[in-house]
DNA sequence: ATTATCTGCATCAGCTATGTTGCATTTAGA
DNA sequence: TCTAAATGCAACATAGCTGATGCAGATAAT
């Protein structure tokens, strides 16, 4: 069960976790070598209670990724993935997805590795997202000989660079519409 | 004119130079924040040769970023944006990046900051690019409709894609295919 | 109100990477 | 062959990060 020992912090120090988490997702998207004492610094806290809650550099990271990893799940469950009709399914949990990944990219962008929750955590993702597109396929969205682990990952891709490219000051539901729109048909001509 | 001021280096020399920065592709692109220690160990060096030839760690950096991006400039070149017929043009272009791209992810991954050499060169293969895609817009290939800079960046997101899922295995001109097939059609059902 | 917890601050030891220098040796080039 | 360039090696100084500790003051919880 990983790091998730947490046993009952004091309500001060439960926010001091948060602080630390967000502000090392901020810093370290900027500059990934970053120290801990600029960590730090953009928490609002000395340096030593960073050491009292993470063992070490990695046990932070790897917090870091989880939590983020566990924003990413509930995102995409929040989209109703098995119920709601694939065309909508698709819309709702790319436009949630490309909100949470603009607030945690650099905790995503993380090579997880095997055995961590956040391994387990993209695991299920990538299922729920995979069962997602086959749905769309058997709806005849999608051709029935396209390989859908490769649509899965032009998916991915395509996430990607919406985010890159935003300030993050776009319409969600805009972007989100673009993202599909490509997936489906490219950028050819429209019949 | 950056730190191409390299007056006529000893045959030797040269050679020396090439093989740090190759050494020093292949040892950050697995571990970012490795030491110049471990990279003189794979180009069969001194670390103290590598401190002669580059002043300090981002000298060496920004030499492998502009050296890559002139490749990637070259492998762009011979597909012969502006004469070939469009479709002929982004398949060749697409394979010859596939290959530099891979012998040199670490060093294109790299955020080119404004004024260096290497900006100056991924502006200018940015250019080429969407002079590539206009031409195969005015070709009937792509939407007239289409935001051009946005399919851009989908090609770039391909490309990229598919480097990830690739180890340097498959058939370039087969990926290619597959890069500019779903660029143009996405993964919608054929008519 | 009392207690247990949390935090900031100052400090310390240890480690590692960086960048430089001097010298002896090898090697390219004329 | 002769010279200038290039390299390896050893040593050194510096700087920055990490992780730990002790203590005194602030804060939550009962």
């Amino acid at each position: 069960m990983g790091e998730t020992a947490a046993r009952s912090l004091r309500a001060d120090a439960e926010r001091s976790v948060r602080a630390i988490l967000e502000a090392a997702e901020r810093v370290l998207a900027q500059e990934p070598g970053a120290s801990m004492e600029q960590i730090a610094a953009a928490a609002g806290v000395a340096r030593t209670t960073i050491h009292r809650r993470f063992a070490n550099r990695q046990a932070l990271i790897d917090a870091l990724a989880s939590s983020a990893a566990r924003q990413l799940a509930q995102a995409i469950d929040d989209g109703r993935p098995d119920t709601a009709p694939p065309l909508v399914a698709m819309h709702r949990i790319t436009a949630n997805v490309l909100q949470v990944k603009s607030a945690w990219a650099f905790a995503l962008g993380l090579p997880a590795d095997p055995g961590s929750e956040a391994a387990a955590l993209h695991q299920d993702i990538a299922r729920s997202c995979t069962a997602v597109l086959k749905r769309a396929q058997d709806a005849g969205l999608i051709d029935q000989a396209a390989d859908l682990d490769w649509v899965r990952r032009v998916y991915y891709a395509l996430i990607g660079e919406t985010l890159h490219g935003n300030a993050g000051g776009a319409d969600p539901d805009t972007l989100a519409a673009r993202i599909i729109d490509t997936l489906l048909h490219g950028a050819g001509p429209r019949a």
